[in-house]
DNA sequence: GCATGCTAAGCAAGCGCTTAGCGCGCGTCC
DNA sequence: GGACGCGCGCTAAGCGCTTGCTTAGCATGC
């Protein structure tokens, strides 16, 4: 059993908020009620709300690196590494959609250099994918004009999903990253 | 010469302010002070600060259903109608990606009236698009197993846009218009 | 008997929105 | 055609409330 410190629940407590009404329109007040606790005792724990959000949002990107760096290791066939890879980064934005909006509804809300850190995640992320198009295109079986653009935009399938996904919907979180890997193997595959 | 009045000299600036700062980060007193006017300006023109937010999305959904329309229309070959729906899309949520974001960003912001409201436009919009896939795929030249949610995908990648894209940027919003489009017929179209 | 983890209370600042009233352009009248 | 008055568009001031965050102090476990 792991224990949940008064930092962990506040974090949580700070997720739900964030993601439930933004940034800017979440008080201290709520996050201290959510995780039980009084509005002082997120400053024992947190420095301010904005570093509250930065701890989310680092940890979120940290998430999905790792979610897109394991799986461009999943296969050595360009094909199924791209269908591996838009798959586990759609699901992980289904899954974690609460997180994912915080990461990618809120960027702006961050200080200048909290902003600079997590940017460099993002950018890691976007060279993942344009890697494996380069590497599946020298191989031949990729047919790729634009890498840039086609590797944002397979990631957009994915990023998009926290714009509206909800757990318990009509769709299951496998079910959409299945048909955005599909789309994605379609749109980047040699004929 | 078109004259512009002071109630849309306030929604002008409504759309700046939202669009840089989000709605519930913006005060009344910087919409006005962005339209030149003092802080009690904005109602003796508006109800309130959500009203002026139900007044941008709803003229941008109304914008967004229309170019989807007319771009259904254009063509009669379901392969390249769904190239013209994409492209369009995908070029107005560039040009116009300060209004896009308020639109898609700050949905939940409205009121339950006004957000159900603008929902009946969103719906319509997806139904366009599906429709779309359904008469290409009834004539044989589309391959879609999933309609809704292929719809829905091609969609994302225009409304994806909102949430980076800048005037000026390294890319067009043609550019991107044009791969959208092209990653869409590759997607749908039967080989 | 003292550090740790928390709370009650509150401060200064800023919020959405209201109220009371000012100035100016325009139609009206002698 | 000049004086007048009225209504429209706007502002100065401010009300009641909430915000992020601080301070002083208390209970608990070692």
């Amino acid at each position: 059993m792991t224990t949940i410190t008064a930092r962990e629940r506040l974090i949580n407590a700070a997720v739900e908020a964030f993601a439930e009404k933004g940034f800017a329109a979440t008080t201290t007040r709520d996050i201290a009620s959510r995780a039980g606790m009084s509005p002082a005792a997120v400053y024992v724990h947190h420095d301010s709300k904005e570093s509250l959000l930065f701890t989310v949002s680092l940890q979120g990107h940290r998430n999905a690196l790792d979610i897109i760096n394991r799986a461009a290791a999943a296969s050595t066939d360009p094909v199924e590494r791209i269908r591996i890879m838009v798959y586990e980064f759609s699901l992980w934005h289904a899954m974690h959609s609460r997180v994912g909006r915080i990461v990618q509804w809120e960027y702006h809300a961050l200080t200048p250099e909290h902003r600079a850190e997590v940017a460099a995640f993002r950018r890691s992320i976007e060279k993942t994918m344009q890697d494996a198009l380069t590497d599946g295109v020298e191989h031949g079986v990729l047919d790729v004009a634009d890498i840039p653009g086609t590797a944002f935009s397979l990631l957009s399938l994915g990023v998009d999903l926290v714009r509206w996904f909800e757990p318990g919907g009509s769709r299951s979180g496998a079910e959409l990253a299945t048909l955005h890997a599909d789309l994605a193997v379609r749109m980047t595959s040699a004929r």
